[in-house]
RNA sequence: GCGGGAGUAGCUCAGCUGGCUAGAGCAUUAGCCUUCCAAGCUAAGGGUCGCGGGUUCGAAUCCCGUUUCCCGCUCCA
Protein backbone atom coordinates (compact mmCIF):
# COMPACT_ATOMS: atom_id res chain seq x y z
CA UNK A 1 0.00 0.00 0.00
CA UNK A 2 2.77 2.41 0.69
CA UNK A 3 4.40 1.97 -2.31
CA UNK A 4 1.31 2.57 -4.25
CA UNK A 5 1.00 6.09 -2.52
CA UNK A 6 4.46 6.73 -3.38
CA UNK A 7 3.60 6.24 -7.10
CA UNK A 8 0.80 8.51 -7.15
CA UNK A 9 3.46 10.84 -4.95
CA UNK A 10 5.53 10.34 -7.95
CA UNK A 11 3.38 10.89 -10.46
CA UNK A 12 2.38 14.21 -9.34
CA UNK A 13 5.96 14.99 -8.73
CA UNK A 14 6.79 14.01 -12.17
CA UNK A 15 3.52 15.81 -13.85
CA UNK A 16 4.38 18.53 -11.86
CA UNK A 17 8.29 18.67 -12.68
CA UNK A 18 7.69 18.30 -16.55
CA UNK A 19 5.04 20.44 -16.87
CA UNK A 20 1.79 18.03 -17.46
CA UNK A 21 -0.16 19.56 -14.85
CA UNK A 22 0.35 21.99 -12.09
CA UNK A 23 -1.76 23.31 -9.12
CA UNK A 24 -4.32 25.70 -10.13
CA UNK A 25 -2.72 29.50 -8.80
CA UNK A 26 0.62 28.08 -7.85
CA UNK A 27 1.91 31.34 -6.57
CA UNK A 28 -1.41 31.95 -4.88
CA UNK A 29 -0.55 28.39 -2.75
CA UNK A 30 -3.20 26.66 -5.31
CA UNK A 31 -6.68 26.61 -5.17
CA UNK A 32 -8.46 23.43 -3.58
CA UNK A 33 -8.88 20.70 -5.78
CA UNK A 34 -8.14 22.65 -8.76
CA UNK A 35 -5.14 22.25 -11.43
CA UNK A 36 -4.06 23.39 -14.67
CA UNK A 37 -2.66 21.34 -17.98
CA UNK A 38 0.62 22.80 -18.18
CA UNK A 39 2.45 22.65 -21.72
CA UNK A 40 3.00 18.76 -22.55
CA UNK A 41 -0.08 18.04 -20.66
CA UNK A 42 -2.74 20.44 -22.69
CA UNK A 43 -0.84 18.15 -25.87
CA UNK A 44 -1.76 14.55 -24.07
CA UNK A 45 -5.18 16.09 -23.22
CA UNK A 46 -5.91 17.18 -26.51
CA UNK A 47 -4.53 13.52 -27.62
CA UNK A 48 -6.54 11.74 -25.67
CA UNK A 49 -9.90 14.04 -26.37
CA UNK A 50 -8.97 13.46 -30.29
CA UNK A 51 -8.70 9.63 -30.03
CA UNK A 52 -12.57 9.81 -28.11
CA UNK A 53 -14.40 12.12 -30.61
CA UNK A 54 -12.44 10.55 -33.42
CA UNK A 55 -14.12 7.46 -32.79
CA UNK A 56 -17.16 8.05 -31.50
CA UNK A 57 -17.79 10.95 -34.09
CA UNK A 58 -16.06 9.81 -37.07
CA UNK A 59 -15.82 6.34 -37.17
CA UNK A 60 -19.61 6.22 -36.38
CA UNK A 61 -21.82 7.51 -39.48
CA UNK A 62 -24.90 7.53 -36.72
CA UNK A 63 -22.92 9.69 -34.22
CA UNK A 64 -22.73 13.43 -34.34
CA UNK A 65 -20.84 15.83 -32.23
CA UNK A 66 -22.13 18.77 -30.56
CA UNK A 67 -20.84 21.89 -27.85
CA UNK A 68 -23.45 22.82 -25.62
CA UNK A 69 -22.75 26.03 -23.21
CA UNK A 70 -22.42 25.32 -19.83
CA UNK A 71 -24.86 28.16 -18.48
CA UNK A 72 -28.75 26.63 -19.22
CA UNK A 73 -32.05 27.54 -18.52
CA UNK A 74 -32.54 26.92 -14.82
CA UNK A 75 -35.79 24.41 -15.29
CA UNK A 76 -33.33 22.22 -17.06
CA UNK A 77 -32.19 21.16 -13.69
CA UNK A 78 -35.33 20.65 -12.03
CA UNK A 79 -36.31 18.80 -15.33
CA UNK A 80 -33.30 16.55 -14.75
CA UNK A 81 -33.89 15.88 -10.62
CA UNK A 82 -30.65 18.11 -10.39
CA UNK A 83 -31.98 20.52 -7.85
CA UNK A 84 -33.71 18.05 -5.56
CA UNK A 85 -31.40 15.09 -5.74
CA UNK A 86 -28.29 17.19 -5.56
CA UNK A 87 -28.91 18.93 -2.69
CA UNK A 88 -28.38 17.11 0.81
CA UNK A 89 -28.95 18.24 4.61
CA UNK A 90 -26.06 17.19 6.15
CA UNK A 91 -24.76 16.53 10.17
CA UNK A 92 -21.89 15.40 11.60
CA UNK A 93 -21.96 13.36 15.11
CA UNK A 94 -19.32 14.95 17.07
CA UNK A 95 -17.98 11.84 18.81
CA UNK A 96 -17.47 9.45 16.29
CA UNK A 97 -16.71 12.25 13.56
CA UNK A 98 -19.09 10.59 11.21
CA UNK A 99 -21.01 12.42 9.23
CA UNK A 100 -24.77 11.72 8.31
CA UNK A 101 -27.75 12.75 5.72
CA UNK A 102 -29.95 14.67 8.31
CA UNK A 103 -32.94 13.51 6.70
CA UNK A 104 -31.62 9.91 6.27
CA UNK A 105 -31.32 10.07 9.84
CA UNK A 106 -34.89 10.51 10.79
CA UNK A 107 -36.18 8.09 8.00
CA UNK A 108 -34.20 5.52 9.67
CA UNK A 109 -35.36 6.42 13.06
CA UNK A 110 -39.19 5.87 11.88
CA UNK A 111 -38.28 2.72 10.19
CA UNK A 112 -38.18 1.42 13.89
CA UNK A 113 -41.22 2.40 14.49
CA UNK A 114 -42.16 0.33 11.46
CA UNK A 115 -40.44 -2.49 12.37
CA UNK A 116 -42.27 -2.28 16.19
CA UNK A 117 -45.68 -2.07 14.10
CA UNK A 118 -44.63 -5.11 12.05
CA UNK A 119 -43.88 -7.12 15.13
CA UNK A 120 -47.31 -6.59 16.39
CA UNK A 121 -48.90 -7.71 13.31
CA UNK A 122 -46.73 -10.59 13.40
CA UNK A 123 -47.89 -11.44 17.31
CA UNK A 124 -51.65 -10.79 16.47
CA UNK A 125 -51.05 -13.49 13.40
CA UNK A 126 -49.50 -15.96 15.96
CA UNK A 127 -52.10 -15.55 18.49
CA UNK A 128 -55.20 -15.31 16.14
CA UNK A 129 -53.97 -17.39 13.06
CA UNK A 130 -56.34 -17.52 9.70
CA UNK A 131 -58.98 -15.42 11.21
CA UNK A 132 -56.55 -12.96 11.13
CA UNK A 133 -57.44 -9.52 9.86
CA UNK A 134 -54.70 -7.33 8.67
CA UNK A 135 -55.95 -4.18 8.16
CA UNK A 136 -58.41 -4.40 11.17
CA UNK A 137 -55.96 -5.23 13.10
CA UNK A 138 -54.07 -2.08 11.79
CA UNK A 139 -56.72 -0.15 12.81
CA UNK A 140 -57.49 -0.83 16.21
CA UNK A 141 -54.50 -2.05 18.02
CA UNK A 142 -53.83 0.71 20.46
CA UNK A 143 -50.00 -0.14 20.13
CA UNK A 144 -49.85 -0.07 16.51
CA UNK A 145 -52.11 3.25 16.58
CA UNK A 146 -49.62 5.00 19.21
CA UNK A 147 -46.65 3.92 17.01
CA UNK A 148 -48.42 5.07 13.56
CA UNK A 149 -49.30 8.33 15.22
CA UNK A 150 -45.65 9.03 16.02
CA UNK A 151 -44.69 8.28 12.67
CA UNK A 152 -46.92 10.18 11.50
CA UNK A 153 -46.07 13.10 13.28
CA UNK A 154 -42.12 12.82 12.60
CA UNK A 155 -43.04 12.63 8.94
CA UNK A 156 -44.88 15.98 8.84
CA UNK A 157 -42.17 17.52 10.87
CA UNK A 158 -39.66 15.90 8.59
CA UNK A 159 -41.37 17.44 5.59
CA UNK A 160 -42.15 20.93 7.04
CA UNK A 161 -38.27 21.30 7.80
CA UNK A 162 -37.24 19.91 4.42
CA UNK A 163 -39.90 22.08 2.46
CA UNK A 164 -38.80 25.41 4.15
CA UNK A 165 -34.67 24.44 4.10
CA UNK A 166 -35.21 24.80 8.04
CA UNK A 167 -32.03 23.48 9.14
CA UNK A 168 -32.58 24.55 12.40
CA UNK A 169 -35.62 22.97 12.43
CA UNK A 170 -34.32 19.61 11.43
CA UNK A 171 -31.61 19.48 14.13
CA UNK A 172 -33.86 20.05 16.20
CA UNK A 173 -36.33 17.00 15.23
CA UNK A 174 -32.70 15.40 15.75
CA UNK A 175 -32.07 16.27 19.10
CA UNK A 176 -35.91 15.83 19.98
CA UNK A 177 -36.17 12.30 18.87
CA UNK A 178 -33.04 11.34 21.03
CA UNK A 179 -31.87 9.99 17.90
CA UNK A 180 -27.84 8.63 18.58
CA UNK A 181 -24.63 8.27 16.06
CA UNK A 182 -24.82 4.12 15.33
CA UNK A 183 -21.24 4.63 16.31
CA UNK A 184 -20.37 6.12 18.83
CA UNK A 185 -24.01 6.07 20.34
CA UNK A 186 -24.17 9.46 21.39
CA UNK A 187 -26.08 12.81 20.66
CA UNK A 188 -23.50 15.29 20.36
CA UNK A 189 -24.39 16.52 17.22
CA UNK A 190 -23.19 19.73 14.83
CA UNK A 191 -25.45 22.16 12.90
CA UNK A 192 -26.96 20.50 10.00
CA UNK A 193 -25.63 22.26 6.99
CA UNK A 194 -27.29 22.63 3.35
CA UNK A 195 -24.61 20.80 0.78
CA UNK A 196 -25.88 21.80 -2.64
CA UNK A 197 -23.55 20.26 -5.16
CA UNK A 198 -24.75 22.49 -8.03
CA UNK A 199 -22.82 26.28 -8.63
CA UNK A 200 -24.52 28.73 -8.91
CA UNK A 201 -24.39 31.69 -10.09
CA UNK A 202 -26.05 35.27 -11.25
CA UNK A 203 -27.02 35.70 -14.96
CA UNK A 204 -26.88 39.79 -15.66
CA UNK A 205 -26.08 41.79 -13.48
CA UNK A 206 -28.93 42.38 -11.39
CA UNK A 207 -29.10 39.74 -8.82
CA UNK A 208 -32.27 37.51 -8.20
CA UNK A 209 -33.86 34.37 -7.89
CA UNK A 210 -34.76 34.73 -11.16
CA UNK A 211 -31.65 35.64 -12.65
CA UNK A 212 -30.33 32.84 -10.50
CA UNK A 213 -28.46 30.03 -12.78
CA UNK A 214 -26.29 26.79 -12.08
CA UNK A 215 -23.01 25.91 -14.05
CA UNK A 216 -23.98 22.52 -15.17
CA UNK A 217 -23.04 19.32 -12.83
CA UNK A 218 -23.15 16.86 -16.38
CA UNK A 219 -23.03 17.60 -19.96
CA UNK A 220 -25.29 14.77 -20.92
CA UNK A 221 -28.35 17.68 -20.30
CA UNK A 222 -27.08 19.43 -22.94
CA UNK A 223 -27.43 16.80 -25.45
CA UNK A 224 -31.10 16.02 -24.18
CA UNK A 225 -32.20 19.51 -24.59
CA UNK A 226 -30.83 19.37 -28.13
CA UNK A 227 -32.78 16.30 -28.67
CA UNK A 228 -34.83 17.43 -31.42
CA UNK A 229 -32.58 19.86 -33.06
CA UNK A 230 -29.89 17.69 -34.01
CA UNK A 231 -32.33 14.73 -35.24
CA UNK A 232 -34.00 17.05 -37.26
CA UNK A 233 -31.49 19.24 -38.80
CA UNK A 234 -28.92 16.78 -39.03
CA UNK A 235 -31.53 14.21 -40.24
CA UNK A 236 -31.11 11.15 -37.92
CA UNK A 237 -32.38 8.18 -37.59
CA UNK A 238 -33.17 5.69 -35.01
CA UNK A 239 -30.45 4.52 -33.31
CA UNK A 240 -28.38 7.61 -33.47
CA UNK A 241 -25.94 8.98 -30.81
CA UNK A 242 -24.70 12.75 -29.67
CA UNK A 243 -21.42 13.18 -28.46
CA UNK A 244 -19.99 15.91 -26.88
CA UNK A 245 -16.73 16.56 -24.49
CA UNK A 246 -17.18 19.74 -22.29
CA UNK A 247 -16.71 21.06 -18.74
CA UNK A 248 -18.71 20.34 -15.81
CA UNK A 249 -18.92 21.84 -12.37
CA UNK A 250 -19.68 19.95 -8.99
CA UNK A 251 -19.14 21.55 -5.61
CA UNK A 252 -17.75 18.02 -3.94
CA UNK A 253 -17.14 17.82 -0.59
CA UNK A 254 -14.28 16.53 -0.61
CA UNK A 255 -12.32 16.80 -3.61
CA UNK A 256 -8.95 14.79 -3.60
CA UNK A 257 -6.41 12.51 -5.21
CA UNK A 258 -4.80 14.86 -7.28
CA UNK A 259 -7.57 15.05 -10.61
CA UNK A 260 -9.66 12.03 -9.83
CA UNK A 261 -11.73 14.19 -8.48
CA UNK A 262 -11.91 17.69 -8.62
CA UNK A 263 -14.55 20.49 -8.72
CA UNK A 264 -14.12 21.46 -12.34
CA UNK A 265 -13.76 18.56 -14.43
CA UNK A 266 -14.45 17.68 -17.83
CA UNK A 267 -16.63 14.75 -19.09
CA UNK A 268 -16.67 13.07 -22.94
CA UNK A 269 -20.27 12.04 -22.98
CA UNK A 270 -21.87 9.97 -25.96
CA UNK A 271 -26.15 9.69 -25.53
CA UNK A 272 -27.47 7.28 -27.59
CA UNK A 273 -31.04 6.82 -29.10
CA UNK A 274 -32.53 4.08 -29.34
CA UNK A 275 -36.21 2.31 -29.66
CA UNK A 276 -37.72 1.64 -26.42
CA UNK A 277 -37.16 -2.19 -25.16
CA UNK A 278 -33.57 -2.25 -27.33
CA UNK A 279 -31.69 -0.78 -24.74
CA UNK A 280 -30.41 -3.60 -23.09
CA UNK A 281 -29.09 -4.91 -25.78
CA UNK A 282 -27.27 -1.95 -27.05
CA UNK A 283 -26.22 -1.37 -23.34
CA UNK A 284 -24.47 -4.50 -23.90
CA UNK A 285 -23.14 -3.29 -27.22
CA UNK A 286 -21.64 -0.19 -25.65
CA UNK A 287 -20.28 -2.15 -22.60
CA UNK A 288 -18.33 -4.04 -25.30
CA UNK A 289 -17.35 -1.16 -27.58
CA UNK A 290 -15.95 1.07 -24.68
CA UNK A 291 -13.66 -1.70 -23.34
CA UNK A 292 -12.65 -2.30 -26.88
CA UNK A 293 -11.69 1.44 -27.02
CA UNK A 294 -9.76 1.61 -23.73
CA UNK A 295 -7.62 -1.97 -24.44
CA UNK A 296 -6.96 -0.47 -27.65
CA UNK A 297 -4.41 2.03 -25.88
CA UNK A 298 -2.23 -1.65 -24.82
CA UNK A 299 -2.19 -0.90 -20.83
CA UNK A 300 -3.18 -4.27 -20.55
CA UNK A 301 -6.55 -5.70 -19.59
CA UNK A 302 -5.88 -6.56 -16.44
CA UNK A 303 -6.25 -2.85 -15.75
CA UNK A 304 -9.74 -2.53 -16.31
CA UNK A 305 -12.43 -3.81 -14.03
CA UNK A 306 -16.15 -4.08 -15.04
CA UNK A 307 -18.63 -2.91 -12.22
CA UNK A 308 -22.16 -3.57 -12.52
CA UNK A 309 -24.31 -1.11 -9.83
CA UNK A 310 -26.34 -2.87 -7.62
CA UNK A 311 -28.09 0.27 -6.86
CA UNK A 312 -29.40 1.93 -9.44
CA UNK A 313 -30.23 5.97 -9.71
CA UNK A 314 -33.84 6.75 -10.52
CA UNK A 315 -32.92 7.35 -14.09
CA UNK A 316 -31.70 4.01 -15.04
CA UNK A 317 -32.69 -0.01 -15.26
CA UNK A 318 -28.92 -1.07 -16.24
CA UNK A 319 -25.88 0.64 -15.42
CA UNK A 320 -21.99 0.01 -15.20
CA UNK A 321 -18.69 1.77 -14.38
CA UNK A 322 -15.87 0.57 -16.19
CA UNK A 323 -13.02 0.80 -13.26
CA UNK A 324 -9.00 1.30 -13.72
CA UNK A 325 -6.74 0.83 -11.29
CA UNK A 326 -5.55 3.40 -10.15
CA UNK A 327 -2.91 3.94 -7.53
CA UNK A 328 -5.30 4.36 -4.87
CA UNK A 329 -7.08 0.83 -6.48
CA UNK A 330 -9.85 0.27 -9.11
CA UNK A 331 -11.63 3.22 -9.07
CA UNK A 332 -14.48 4.64 -11.95
CA UNK A 333 -13.20 5.89 -15.12
CA UNK A 334 -16.43 5.61 -17.59
CA UNK A 335 -20.62 4.82 -17.05
CA UNK A 336 -22.15 2.88 -19.15
CA UNK A 337 -25.71 3.74 -18.37
CA UNK A 338 -29.28 3.09 -19.63
CA UNK A 339 -30.78 5.65 -18.71
CA UNK A 340 -34.49 4.81 -20.37
CA UNK A 341 -36.34 7.63 -21.62
CA UNK A 342 -36.53 9.66 -18.11
CA UNK A 343 -34.52 12.31 -19.53
CA UNK A 344 -36.29 13.03 -22.32
CA UNK A 345 -39.92 12.58 -20.42
CA UNK A 346 -38.93 15.05 -18.00
CA UNK A 347 -38.14 17.53 -20.57
CA UNK A 348 -41.38 17.09 -22.17
CA UNK A 349 -42.98 17.76 -19.11
CA UNK A 350 -40.91 20.54 -17.86
CA UNK A 351 -40.68 22.36 -21.43
CA UNK A 352 -44.22 21.51 -22.42
CA UNK A 353 -42.14 21.02 -26.62
CA UNK A 354 -42.71 17.27 -27.60
CA UNK A 355 -39.57 15.53 -27.72
CA UNK A 356 -40.60 12.52 -29.83
CA UNK A 357 -39.27 10.28 -32.73
CA UNK A 358 -41.38 9.44 -35.63
CA UNK A 359 -40.32 5.69 -36.32
CA UNK A 360 -41.73 5.31 -40.36
CA UNK A 361 -41.33 1.88 -40.44
CA UNK A 362 -43.49 1.50 -37.84
CA UNK A 363 -45.68 4.37 -38.15
CA UNK A 364 -45.84 5.29 -34.78
CA UNK A 365 -43.86 8.24 -32.51
CA UNK A 366 -42.23 7.06 -29.35
CA UNK A 367 -39.84 8.97 -26.93
CA UNK A 368 -36.59 7.34 -27.73
CA UNK A 369 -34.63 5.33 -25.05
CA UNK A 370 -31.07 6.17 -24.20
CA UNK A 371 -27.68 4.49 -23.38
CA UNK A 372 -25.16 7.05 -22.24
CA UNK A 373 -21.25 6.43 -21.68
CA UNK A 374 -19.66 9.12 -20.09
CA UNK A 375 -16.14 8.69 -19.57
CA UNK A 376 -14.00 11.75 -17.25
CA UNK A 377 -11.30 13.19 -19.60
CA UNK A 378 -9.24 13.86 -16.47
CA UNK A 379 -9.57 10.64 -15.10
CA UNK A 380 -8.30 8.95 -18.42
CA UNK A 381 -5.38 11.49 -18.65
CA UNK A 382 -4.81 10.38 -14.90
CA UNK A 383 -4.88 6.43 -15.84
CA UNK A 384 -2.63 7.62 -19.22
CA UNK A 385 -0.20 8.48 -16.81
CA UNK A 386 -0.10 5.82 -14.38
CA UNK A 387 -0.40 3.23 -16.66
CA UNK A 388 2.53 4.64 -18.64
CA UNK A 389 5.03 5.90 -15.53
CA UNK A 390 7.63 3.47 -14.99
CA UNK A 391 10.75 3.38 -13.44
CA UNK A 392 12.65 0.95 -15.21
CA UNK A 393 15.69 -0.91 -13.74
CA UNK A 394 18.30 -1.20 -16.78
CA UNK A 395 20.68 -3.64 -17.83
CA UNK A 396 23.78 -1.97 -16.27
CA UNK A 397 22.18 -1.56 -12.96
CA UNK A 398 21.21 2.35 -13.63
CA UNK A 399 17.83 3.82 -13.82
CA UNK A 400 15.61 5.50 -16.20
CA UNK A 401 11.94 7.32 -15.57
CA UNK A 402 9.84 6.35 -18.79
CA UNK A 403 6.13 7.26 -19.82
CA UNK A 404 5.35 4.75 -22.27
CA UNK A 405 2.61 6.39 -23.47
CA UNK A 406 0.63 5.23 -26.49
CA UNK A 407 2.45 6.40 -29.43
CA UNK A 408 -0.74 8.07 -30.69
CA UNK A 409 -1.28 9.94 -27.62
CA UNK A 410 2.19 11.38 -26.74
CA UNK A 411 2.37 14.55 -26.83
CA UNK A 412 5.53 14.62 -28.36
CA UNK A 413 6.00 11.79 -31.15
CA UNK A 414 10.08 13.00 -32.01
CA UNK A 415 13.19 14.28 -30.92
CA UNK A 416 15.54 15.32 -33.19
CA UNK A 417 19.24 15.47 -32.15
CA UNK A 418 22.30 16.27 -33.57
CA UNK A 419 25.11 13.95 -31.80
CA UNK A 420 27.36 16.68 -31.69
CA UNK A 421 27.06 20.66 -31.68
CA UNK A 422 29.33 21.11 -34.33
CA UNK A 423 30.08 20.37 -37.58
CA UNK A 424 27.38 21.36 -39.82
CA UNK A 425 25.34 19.03 -37.46
CA UNK A 426 22.57 21.30 -35.70
CA UNK A 427 22.00 22.32 -39.22
CA UNK A 428 21.39 19.03 -41.15
CA UNK A 429 18.90 18.12 -37.69
CA UNK A 430 17.46 21.21 -38.39
CA UNK A 431 16.77 20.81 -42.36
CA UNK A 432 14.72 17.05 -40.59
CA UNK A 433 13.30 19.14 -37.73
CA UNK A 434 11.43 21.47 -40.24
CA UNK A 435 10.55 18.37 -42.26
CA UNK A 436 9.01 16.43 -39.55
CA UNK A 437 7.03 19.50 -38.24
CA UNK A 438 4.17 20.21 -40.35
CA UNK A 439 3.13 16.83 -39.46
CA UNK A 440 3.79 15.53 -35.76
CA UNK A 441 4.83 17.49 -32.77
CA UNK A 442 8.27 17.96 -32.94
CA UNK A 443 11.47 18.80 -30.54
CA UNK A 444 14.38 20.01 -30.86
CA UNK A 445 17.74 19.64 -28.64
CA UNK A 446 21.51 19.61 -28.35
CA UNK A 447 21.99 20.24 -25.00
CA UNK A 448 24.04 17.95 -23.10
CA UNK A 449 25.33 14.65 -23.82
CA UNK A 450 22.98 12.30 -26.09
CA UNK A 451 22.14 9.66 -22.79
CA UNK A 452 21.28 12.86 -21.25
CA UNK A 453 18.52 14.10 -23.83
CA UNK A 454 17.24 10.36 -24.70
CA UNK A 455 16.52 10.00 -21.09
CA UNK A 456 15.00 13.42 -21.34
CA UNK A 457 12.64 12.44 -23.85
CA UNK A 458 11.82 9.25 -22.32
CA UNK A 459 10.71 11.38 -19.40
CA UNK A 460 7.97 13.36 -21.26
CA UNK A 461 7.01 9.66 -23.24
CA UNK A 462 8.74 10.91 -26.48
CA UNK A 463 8.35 7.28 -28.53
CA UNK A 464 11.05 8.15 -31.19
CA UNK A 465 14.39 9.91 -31.25
CA UNK A 466 16.14 10.70 -34.45
CA UNK A 467 19.97 11.23 -34.24
CA UNK A 468 21.62 12.83 -36.61
CA UNK A 469 25.75 12.07 -36.59
CA UNK A 470 28.54 12.25 -39.01
CA UNK A 471 27.56 9.30 -41.03
CA UNK A 472 24.19 11.33 -41.74
CA UNK A 473 26.02 14.12 -43.76
CA UNK A 474 27.34 11.48 -46.30
CA UNK A 475 24.83 9.26 -47.13
CA UNK A 476 21.42 10.66 -45.40
CA UNK A 477 20.87 8.02 -42.88
CA UNK A 478 20.08 8.34 -39.19
CA UNK A 479 20.04 6.25 -36.07
CA UNK A 480 16.00 6.10 -35.10
CA UNK A 481 15.72 5.09 -31.39
CA UNK A 482 12.66 3.58 -29.96
CA UNK A 483 11.68 4.60 -26.18
CA UNK A 484 9.97 1.30 -25.26
CA UNK A 485 12.85 -0.62 -26.55
CA UNK A 486 15.77 1.69 -26.33
CA UNK A 487 16.61 0.12 -29.56
CA UNK A 488 18.04 1.51 -32.61
CA UNK A 489 17.65 1.06 -35.84
CA UNK A 490 19.83 2.86 -38.71
CA UNK A 491 17.76 3.90 -41.53
CA UNK A 492 17.45 6.51 -44.50
CA UNK A 493 15.77 10.06 -43.18
CA UNK A 494 13.16 9.76 -45.41
CA UNK A 495 12.15 5.82 -43.92
CA UNK A 496 12.72 7.45 -40.46
CA UNK A 497 10.08 10.80 -41.31
CA UNK A 498 7.50 8.05 -42.94
CA UNK A 499 7.74 5.74 -39.98
CA UNK A 500 7.39 8.39 -37.44
CA UNK A 501 4.39 9.79 -38.96
CA UNK A 502 2.76 6.50 -40.06
CA UNK A 503 3.20 4.76 -36.06
CA UNK A 504 2.00 7.79 -34.13
CA UNK A 505 -0.75 8.71 -36.16
CA UNK A 506 -4.23 8.05 -34.51
CA UNK A 507 -5.44 6.17 -36.78
CA UNK A 508 -3.50 3.25 -35.67
CA UNK A 509 -5.66 2.82 -32.72
CA UNK A 510 -9.13 3.68 -35.05
CA UNK A 511 -8.98 -0.06 -36.82
CA UNK A 512 -12.13 -1.14 -35.73
C1' G B 1 -16.33 18.80 7.58
C1' C B 2 -13.39 15.64 11.35
C1' G B 3 -8.69 13.12 12.45
C1' G B 4 -3.43 12.10 11.05
C1' G B 5 0.95 13.70 8.21
C1' A B 6 3.31 17.47 5.44
C1' G B 7 4.65 22.49 3.16
C1' U B 8 12.49 25.11 3.04
C1' A B 9 15.42 26.54 -4.78
C1' G B 10 12.05 23.87 -10.77
C1' C B 11 12.37 18.47 -8.28
C1' U B 12 13.94 15.31 -3.91
C1' C B 13 15.25 16.65 0.72
C1' A B 14 18.82 18.27 5.04
C1' G B 15 18.81 22.08 8.78
C1' C B 16 14.15 22.69 13.17
C1' U B 17 17.06 21.18 21.91
C1' G B 18 16.25 29.48 18.72
C1' G B 19 22.28 32.38 17.12
C1' C B 20 27.22 34.38 11.48
C1' U B 21 25.26 35.96 4.76
C1' A B 22 19.79 29.17 4.94
C1' G B 23 22.53 24.20 2.59
C1' A B 24 23.15 19.52 -0.61
C1' G B 25 22.10 16.47 -4.89
C1' C B 26 19.62 16.68 -9.32
C1' A B 27 17.59 20.34 -12.68
C1' U B 28 18.30 25.34 -15.23
C1' U B 29 21.54 29.09 -18.00
C1' A B 30 26.40 30.31 -20.29
C1' G B 31 31.16 28.48 -21.71
C1' C B 32 34.63 24.26 -22.42
C1' C B 33 34.75 19.05 -24.03
C1' U B 34 32.56 15.93 -28.47
C1' U B 35 31.06 11.04 -26.61
C1' C B 36 24.71 6.74 -29.52
C1' C B 37 21.87 5.72 -23.67
C1' A B 38 21.77 10.11 -17.14
C1' A B 39 25.31 11.68 -13.20
C1' G B 40 33.20 15.18 -17.25
C1' C B 41 35.19 20.50 -16.30
C1' U B 42 34.34 25.98 -15.23
C1' A B 43 31.10 29.72 -13.88
C1' A B 44 26.31 31.85 -12.99
C1' G B 45 21.22 32.45 -11.75
C1' G B 46 17.43 30.84 -8.48
C1' G B 47 14.67 30.85 -1.70
C1' U B 48 11.17 37.30 2.25
C1' C B 49 11.92 28.76 4.76
C1' G B 50 3.26 28.36 2.48
C1' C B 51 0.87 32.98 4.52
C1' G B 52 -0.43 36.24 8.85
C1' G B 53 0.35 37.38 13.87
C1' G B 54 2.84 36.60 18.64
C1' U B 55 7.07 35.46 22.17
C1' U B 56 12.38 37.01 21.95
C1' C B 57 18.12 41.07 21.73
C1' G B 58 17.47 37.40 17.76
C1' A B 59 12.58 32.74 14.64
C1' A B 60 13.07 28.21 9.00
C1' U B 61 13.33 26.47 14.27
C1' C B 62 8.89 27.99 19.90
C1' C B 63 3.29 29.53 20.33
C1' C B 64 -1.54 30.91 17.95
C1' G B 65 -4.32 31.47 13.60
C1' U B 66 -4.87 30.53 8.49
C1' U B 67 -4.14 28.21 3.74
C1' U B 68 -2.66 24.31 0.34
C1' C B 69 -1.35 19.19 -0.56
C1' C B 70 -1.27 13.81 0.82
C1' C B 71 -3.72 9.67 3.74
C1' G B 72 -8.11 7.82 6.50
C1' C B 73 -13.36 8.68 7.58
C1' U B 74 -17.48 10.77 4.99
C1' C B 75 -19.69 11.91 0.23
C1' C B 76 -19.98 10.51 -4.82
C1' A B 77 -25.91 10.52 -10.94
Amino acid sequence: MATNEDSLKNIISHAKEYGFVFPSSDIYDGLSATYDYGQLGAQLKNNIKEYWWKSMVQMHENIVGIDAAIFMHPTVWKASGHVDAFNDPLIDNKDSKKRYRADVLVEEHIAKYEAKIQKEVEKGQKRFGDAFDTEQFLKTNPNVLRNQEKIDEINTKLEAALNDSNLDALRQLIIDLEIACPISGSKNWTEVRQFNLMFSTELGSVAGDAAKIYLRPETAQGIFVNFLNVQKTGRMKIPFGIAQIGKAFRNEIVARQFIFRMREFEQMEMQFFVKPGEELQWYKYWQEARLKWHNALGFGENKYRLHDHLKLAHYANAASDIEFDFPMGFKELEGIHSRTDFDLKQHEEFSGKKLRYFDPEANENYIPYVVETSIGLDRMFLATLCASYQNEKLEDGSERVVLKIPMALAPVKVAILPLVKKDGLPEKAMEIFNQLRPFVQTNYDEKDSIGKRYRRNDAIGTPFAITVDHQTLEDNTITLRHRDSMEQERISIKEAIEKVIQKTDIRSLLSC
